[in-house]
DNA sequence: GTTAAAATGAACCACTCGGTTAATTACGTC
DNA sequence: GACGTAATTAACCGAGTGGTTCATTTTAAC
């Protein structure tokens, strides 16, 4: 099921003297609008003049449609959680045997964070928040375990085909994983000056992200499988 | 060379009507009351006040020693990092043998960062600023080589043994330990709201720490030899 | 066409916050 | 103990910020 893209980019709308009523459409902006200015500054670091700026709209629109800055916060949050749910679902491994499967959970997981360094910042900065408007998001604990569902299924076909340690924990695998695809992207900036941006050319990155595959593969197969 | 605690604790003083000067105790009074207040709220989330209260001296103080709010957080980006290295330089690992010293290293770094969190969350807020300020601390790069050159010392020696693959590469492997020590503090609201705490209970992570000594190893000794 | 509700624009506002001014107190020194 | 300097206090300030008020325009329903 895509998402029927609806390209009305906001650049067509607005120019001139009068104006036509798009609530959807510039409610999307401002979101978008939001969500860089957020990614960029923080919360507290974000300002409204800067996003109205992003924007095709007034500073009005964004209090009449999310009431306040948090609310608006909270709500790229939200939108951005979701993105990244839909992308995930989208990976079908199911037909594969468990160790490519693997394989490709971490390359997706790798690249997929190497490619929205936004969520990233978002996600850092919610830790920065202790996470405290993260848990306002309803949704979240439901679908999020389907990542763990997900390398369960795996695991347990890993482990019948004895190919995988009989006691190997998706959750810890999903630590690793994310550790790694993780920190690649937020910690670029202070790893780069102190130790030089050449693990961040694409080949390098290539070789980092085989190193992960192997990293996960060496701690769930089996020490005769390897 | 234990560096003389004199414990001048800042209680002591200032608690009746005149004062006595004492310029460095206030110092570094400001210094630790700003590092709280930064690690807990990032650079534009501090607030000056904030940082009064949590300090026996006044705002004016701070201005008077450290010139603005940036290069008061400079300074303790700064300071933090100092203590760091400290830290880290007095690990002697020399006398192992280098896979017991690379497990030391693991060990030390899994649980230094846990034990620092304002350190991490000072370097995630860097992060999110793309390092700009960090990169006006000078003795930055000179000193941070020295975790890698340890790293060296130690992949040489083991490569010497034939222990360690031939192409192992000590930038890598601090990536490594860096990237899963480092999400496992900084990234711990976003996860255990999203896959539980079970993860941050104290078995648990002994057994994190051993899994990325594992991880560790596994992409550094030579097949053979695991 | 009338009307009520939704959407938008322009100006405005209260207040927070980083930073400053000016006067006061302690301290070293001759 | 006089004197210049460093350290400290209390009050103050202006810019910037999140948020609002009020009037106007568009849309949809009848």
């Amino acid at each position: 099921m895509v998402s029927e893209t609806k390209q009305k980019t906001a650049q067509t709308r607005s120019q001139g003297r009068s104006w036509k009523q798009d609530p959807e459409t510039v409610k999307a902006d401002i979101l978008n609008a939001a969500r860089a200015e957020f990614a960029a500054h923080g919360l507290s670091g974000a300002r409204i003049s800067a996003i109205v700026e992003r924007t095709q709209t007034s500073k009005r629109m964004i209090f009449y449609y999310f009431g306040d800055k948090e609310s608006l916060y909270l709500a790229v949050l939200d939108q951005a959680y979701r993105e990244v749910r839909e992308a995930e679902a989208n990976l079908d491994i199911r037909h594969l045997p468990p160790d490519e499967a693997l394989r490709k959970v971490v390359e997706f997981t790798f690249d997929h964070h190497r490619q929205n360094p936004d969520f990233i910042r978002l996600v850092m900065i919610e830790n920065i928040h202790d996470g405290t408007h993260m848990s306002r998001i309803e949704t979240l604990a439901t679908t999020n375990i389907a990542a763990i569902e997900q390398l369960d299924r795996i695991c347990r076909r890993g482990v019948e085909a004895g190919l995988f340690r009989p006691d190997v924990s998706p959750l810890v695998i999903h630590w690793q994983i994310s550790a790694m695809s993780f920190f690649n992207v937020a910690n670029r900036a202070t790893f780069s000056m102190n130790f030089g941006d050449d693990l961040f050319a694409e080949n390098a990155q290539l070789m980092l992200r085989e190193q992960v595959v192997q990293s996960i593969a060496s701690s769930v197969l089996r020490p005769d499988r390897v």
